[in-house]
RNA sequence: GGAGGAAUGGCAGAGUGGUCGAAUGCGGCAGUCUUGAAAACUGUUGAGGGUCACACCUCCGGGGGUUCGAAUCCCUCUUCCUCCGCCA
């Protein structure tokens, strides 16, 4: 969320940027300045109660030492009414804390000046564009098609033990998978991201720290009997385990690396444009993770930017890149880049990864800070990017790379796969 | 799952009702000494709110309670340790 302070120093700059989201905050911000009055108001008169209520009771501790005892009976009974104000009070704080954090909620984070205007999709702004459309050989199949037919995934088996959206990859389907995963974590581990294994369940706290609680609860599935979260991407437990952490300034550059598992309930989400791989309810996903100083984290997002695009460029698949527009944003995110595969054989561009910058939104949930020169705490700014998502890779790579005599693996996978074609 | 024990500052570890935001040691930072370093010595060193700055307030795993007053007593939850059971 963002900062009180910032909101306070900088409203109008605020409400300004927010346009961009097609979003009149106003009524928000102001809100929450009221609030925000309202709560160190009463916190004053909290604190000038208990102040007051503290001395006597220590009055009476030095009353009793010396044997005063009916002084200091006296002063009890002034305290009693100290008490019951101190306990109306301390309601009122706790009620205004808590609707200032409900609003303060209801605040997305602030678009960068990057960010195009715009309201959907359709306003993106394509920044690069790489890599050669491939011929197609007259009858190419769109990956689905191929899926079955070199019986690499199997759908159906998925709706059985399952339901739809949870496929089954098969053979040299689920090797090719396997050696993306592999071959994914060693580009960033020699790009200097630590690999890590994480929990794909986590708790309420670790859900509101990054922003998925409580905006978007229903797209997570929820395990009531223990409150936990199946995690949606491996950002989720990656980023929290910085939560609460103060790091120093030499802790930079914190980078990261972790395959997990994500699921996703995407309820209401069913067509054309899903069919096969396109979009499911559990998909792999090796993702990249960084917590930097905020003079640095631009330059940090270029460097994730450059990262996924050196990937793609080994992988030797035709993509481009968009600045997501204001209307396309992330709630949390202040700037994102998105990257996307062409699909050959489906005619149609696919999101393989979206790389973003969150500021301090996210690490004023989190509570994530670094000592600064002068020895105050500021928060950090964290980032994370896809690098990259499983499933829509595969089907790139599917539908691109075959052939009439089958499906040839890219060459930097021939290692990790062990075989050079489906057939 | 059953029985017992524990949770205090970056770490270790005192503190069982008032003078405790908290001894002491280690670590960190600054200084003295030194050509430099080490050692030694001196000082300093938690977080949040609040203020122009002070004052002041809150926090000793989380939540609730007793009391004029709680790190200290009671209840509850969580986590960790030991023993037993089960088990990839």
């Amino acid at each position: 969320m963002l900062q009180i302070q910032t909101i306070r120093d900088k409203k109008e700059e605020i409400i300004q940027a927010l346009t961009k989201r097609n979003l009149d905050a106003s009524p928000l911000v102001n809100g929450v300045l009221d609030l925000d009055e309202k709560r160190r108001a009463t916190q004053t008169q909290l604190d000038n109660t208990l102040a007051e209520s503290n001395k006597l009771s220590k009055e009476i501790g030095h009353l009793y030492k010396s044997g005063k005892a009916q002084e200091a009976n006296e002063l009890k009974a002034k305290t009693s009414a100290l008490k019951e104000d101190s306990k109306v009070l301390s309601e009122q704080l706790a009620n205004a804390t808590e609707e200032l954090q409900t609003l303060l909620y209801q605040i997305p984070n602030t678009p960068h000046d990057l960010v195009p205007a715009g309201s959907s999709e359709e306003d993106n702004e394509e920044v690069f564009q790489e890599g050669t459309i491939p011929v197609l050989a007259e009858g190419a199949l769109p990956h689905w098609e191929l899926a079955k037919k070199y019986d690499l995934i199997d759908f159906e088996l998925g709706v059985k033990i399952t339901g739809a959206g949870f496929p089954v990859y098969k053979g040299k389907g689920a090797r090719l998978q396997r050696a993306l995963i592999s071959y994914f974590l060693d580009k960033n581990t020699d790009a200097g991201y630590t690999e890590m294994q994480v929990p794909h369940l986590v708790n309420e706290a670790s859900g509101y720290g990054t922003g998925q609680l409580p905006d978007k609860e229903g797209q997570m599935y929820h395990v009531t009997e223990d409150n936990l979260y199946l995690i949606p991407t491996a950002e989720v437990p990656v980023t929290n385990l910085f939560r609460d952490e103060i790091l120093a300034e030499s802790d930079f550059p914190k980078r990261y690396t972790a395959y997990t598992p994500c699921f996703r309930r995407e309820a209401g989400s069913y067509g054309a444009h899903v069919r096969g791989l396109n979009r499911l309810h559990q998909f792999d996903k090796v993702e990249i993770v960084r917590v930097e100083h905020p003079s640095k984290s631009y330059e940090a997002l270029d460097g994730m930017v450059e990262h996924v695009k050196n990937i793609l460029r080994d992988l030797q698949l035709p993509y481009r890149i968009l600045r997501l527009c204001g209307g396309d944003l992330g709630f949390t995110s202040a700037l994102t880049y998105d990257f996307e595969v062409f699909s050959t054989a489906q005619d149609r561009w696919l999101e393989i990864s979206s790389v973003s910058n969150f500021e301090t939104y996210q690490a004023n949930r989190l509570k994530l800070r670094f000592k600064d020169e002068n020895g105050k705490s500021q928060f950090a700014h964290t980032l994370n990017g896809s690098a990259l998502a499983l499933p829509r890779v595969l089907a790139g790579i599917l539908e691109n790379y075959q052939t009439p005599d089958g499906i040839k693996i890219p060459d930097v996978l021939v290692p990790y796969c062990g075989f050079e074609v489906i057939d």
